[in-house]
DNA sequence: CTGAAAGCGCTAACAC
DNA sequence: GTGTTAGCGCTTTCAG
């Protein structure tokens, strides 16, 4: 800048007036310093700008994993929001690990975010109070914050989805339902769990822990649990799977144990002969790409929609809203192809 | 930090010092000054910090679109090694505009970004000389930069991998082949049309217009396509789609032309009628999820490596190797699935 | 309409 | 081992 003022022939702060469209400079001096500058290539230094003016103009977004479609699609929504607020983003991903989570979360505030959207991946989130007293807001998404953690969030209404979907199969007539869940820690798996439990519960069924798995969407680990299901005495005769992940690789699981498996049905979509549910009914938590094709009724979640309305609170927040922290809770909608309306076999024992 | 210093009775100096692991400070001391960054909850301002240094720490990337699933796993892969540099990384979407490329990139270069990761959407690249004059350093990946930009680029084989796609289907007895490709400006979708008529002339195949179009993944613009193809006087025995959301979409247009349209058929899934091709072959760009199930093959790219080469890169510049400018050029797999393999029906004038 | 001076929070280069 | 001084590139404040 100094530099562009010593071309142009004038004080630095009249360039600063150039570059940053103030008013009061008159257009012929303007001009000699815009020549400056393209003569130059000199470009304004935002870090030294923020460094002055307090704001970055930045905000920090922790998801759990980039390269999945859900936080994909909801950090996609963020960026479009940030952009539009003129903010840059920046993006971690935290691995379901905790401490990678505060790791990014707080390199963010060393940067000086000016808002953090979090996916939190921990349960405790003291660690965020300096942040808060400096005057860093933040959002939280998909997620809770831990206990102690006063601070707005942005969820689906995860219970409520898995009840309907859940209260689908049952109004279908099944009676023998399993729930292939994520981690219980996480609190997505655990209120889904609730839903499914409060479903079972308001239909007078009993709750069955043997027809309960779960963990990480693990192929190996969903092939071994599903194969102990279907083996039992009394096997269940629909599925509810908790989560995108959980539901792909079901199906995967259940097309090489009901023998279209992936190598060697290698035809099995050009002979027609696609990859069965062996006679169960299914419905996932979360659609997919391809589930219409596929006929996979499902309870999906908006991830665009969490995004953007995280998003939205924490711009407002940064424009000065102090009002008392929110919860928003999204809904979600059931979608009904095929597979979750399938009814239950005949029962041996009731000819 | 001047607070921490007169709270713990030192110089600034000595704070920073602590604050950056330096040597040469008493133990004793450093205890002191670190009860003193805690209980005032202190956090170094990394803006200050790297303003003083000149190095940001940081690097920008832009893509088409973080929502898809070949761009967010090149980003995640991009994400991870960035961190592994004690980097932080800026994302945006270009949603394949260029004037929108141009604003973040240069967006992040006035953040003074170390370095840049570019999946181009426009071809024009000269607004980068002057940063690269002040030693901002770009890598482009998926696709190379505009005439005139001396730039690293990482790229797929992407004539290659259509070129193996097609002769794959020539090799099964094909002599009708539809290209179903991207907008042909986009690098990839030109690049991949050659490989598509180098295979043809490659078997004494003529290339006949009739059976190429190029446009975006748009389920309505494909649909219309797909029925003129299809029946045109001598239409096409099998397919190759250009991209993994043609090939989806593609997919769903099939189905809706066969007769087995999502809504129609919404147990498709369940009754063990998928959704069918018609009695064509296909063979699709990229591999996509559940590609394995449905039996697709495909000409797989592997984007993680695409983001993970180019960041790699991308860091041995910042780290100083100034060598000639690299041209990646990755390969691509063809996974054989099933409906790629199946021969065209038996031609009617030879009996 | 234009400019000079101070300082954002930090680190590099030297003192002591 | 510790402290002082200067300055990264910009904006704010106030003076012409």
């Amino acid at each position: 800048m100094n530099d562009v003022a010593a071309a142009a022939g004038v004080a630095l702060k009249t360039v600063s007036r150039v570059v940053n469209d103030e008013p009061g400079v008159n257009a012929a001096t303007a001009l000699r310093v815009k020549a400056a500058i393209d003569r130059l290539g000199y470009r304004r230094n935002d870090g030294a700008r923020t460094l002055r003016r307090g704001r970055t103009a930045s905000i920090g977004l922790v998801i759990e994993d980039a390269a999945d479609v859900f936080y994909s699609s909801l950090s996609r929504a963020v960026e479009e929001t940030a952009l539009h607020h003129g903010c840059l983003l920046f993006t971690g991903s935290s691995q379901e690990d905790a401490a990678r989570e505060r790791d990014l979360v707080l390199a963010f505030c060393a940067r000086r975010v000016d808002g953090l959207i979090i996916v939190p991946a921990g349960t405790d989130h003291t660690y965020l109070a300096p942040e808060f007293e400096a005057g860093t807001r933040a959002v939280f998404a998909d997620r809770p914050p831990g206990a102690g953690c006063e601070a707005d969030v942005v969820l689906s209404d995860n219970a409520g989805g898995a009840r309907a979907g859940a209260a689908h199969l049952i109004a279908h007539g099944h009676r023998r339902i399993a729930f292939l869940g994520d981690l219980p820690r996480i609190f997505t798996a655990a209120e889904r769990l609730r839903g499914y439990r409060e479903a079972l519960a308001a239909a007078g069924l009993p709750y069955d822990e043997a027809l309960v798995a779960m963990g990480p969407a693990d192929p190996a680990r969903l092939r071994a649990d599903l194969a102990r299901l279907l083996r039992a005495a009394d096997p269940p005769t629909a599925l509810l799977t908790g989560n995108g992940r959980t539901t792909v690789e079901t199906l995967r699981a259940l097309a090489s144990i009901t023998g279209s498996a992936p190598g060697a049905t290698a035809g099995a979509f050009v002979e027609g002969a696609c990859p069965g549910l062996g006679g169960l009914a299914l419905v996932g938590f979360d659609d997919f790409e391809l589930a219409d094709l596929l006929g996979v009724t499902v309870v999906a979640q908006d991830p665009a929609r969490l995004g953007r309305t995280a998003a939205d609170l924490l711009f407002l927040r940064l424009a000065g809203d102090d009002g008392p922290v929110t919860r928003f809770e999204l809904p979600t909608r059931l979608i009904p192809r095929g597979s979750g309306e399938r009814p239950p076999p005949p029962r041996r024992d009731h000819p």
